[in-house]
DNA sequence: TATAACACTTTGATTATCGAAGTGAAGTGT
DNA sequence: ACACTTCACTTCGATAATCAAAGTGTTATA
């Protein structure tokens, strides 16, 4: 696991500690973007995580509240994984860290949707997609999605 | 140096691929906040960061074209990094990054301007922070700071 | 009741990080 | 002009993180 000491109280820094590594911000765009929420649906992300990886960065992101684990009663086998309240509030550190490589990745590859999302207001896309991941959507699927809501496309 | 292989073209992951590491966007975070500007003084940091990591990163971040390099004429044992245009637009990552950290954070410490600003709108912040640095101040130091701009405070 | 699915662990090799000490070029004081 | 300091790194060796592959135990499914 990654040391995490406290080396100052800046609130960048405090930031840093939960996030500055390769996985754990791509994690919860996988929650937030794509509504995944089993170990199994995080295994097989784009980047190919790694087994001990993600179940270190699980419990890490568990043990700094920023997502919570619950039995999945329907699957016993499984377990559930969803962001906290303030699992919530790192929604707009991945939108602006989604917003930069857009503009600057030489090839990005998103949905049309995503681009399109880009042309509508950014606090309202903002508002919007706290509400998909709260009522169980995210960004592109579900009912709640994003990209309902502002009428872009279909969302399952 | 960190692994970096273009695991996927999300525009997340190219982000992070950049920046998900402990050090980079604290080095961005002296430039913007602090107007640093030089080895040296990214050396002496919060978070002691260590001279070959140091060296490392600012590597990195100019390969990223995230930062540029010139030698100081004044001085020359020392180089001068400033952000590119592509690095102006890390801003908007470091300020969530602050915003998540002020609000989550047990016992944040920051300069009281800087909670001070939180009050503001954001975008408004968010421009005159890239104003600052644009024009070689920073948020909190220089006469076109953040600090300034909106009356909070001295800012040197 | 056998087999498969799921969520991890374990393992051992590769790679990154760390602090301490060292290097060479450029500036400063006398 | 010569010693001394400052500056921006490098080098080094120890510690820690990362990785892919294989294994474990529990719960579902045929």
């Amino acid at each position: 696991m990654k040391r995490e000491e406290n080396k100052s109280r800046c609130p960048i820094n405090f930031t840093v500690e939960i996030f500055g590594d390769i996985w754990s911000l791509l994690i919860i765009r996988d929650m937030i973007a794509l509504g995944k929420k089993t170990y199994g649906e995080f295994l097989d992300s784009a980047e190919r995580i790694g087994p001990s990886v993600l179940a270190d960065r699980l419990a890490h992101l568990e043990r700094k509240g920023i997502i919570a684990k619950r039995t999945d009663e329907a699957d016993k086998r499984k377990f559930i994984y969803s962001l906290t309240e303030k699992g919530l509030d790192v929604i707009p550190i991945v939108y602006e860290s989604a917003v930069f490589g857009s503009r600057h990745s030489p090839d990005p590859d998103a949905p049309d949707v995503w681009f399109e999302s880009l042309k509508h207001d950014k606090e309202k896309v903002l508002k919007l997609w706290r509400e998909a991941v709260v009522s169980g959507s995210s960004f592109f699927n579900g009912p709640d999605s994003v990209v309902r809501k502002l009428n872009l496309a279909s969302g399952d």
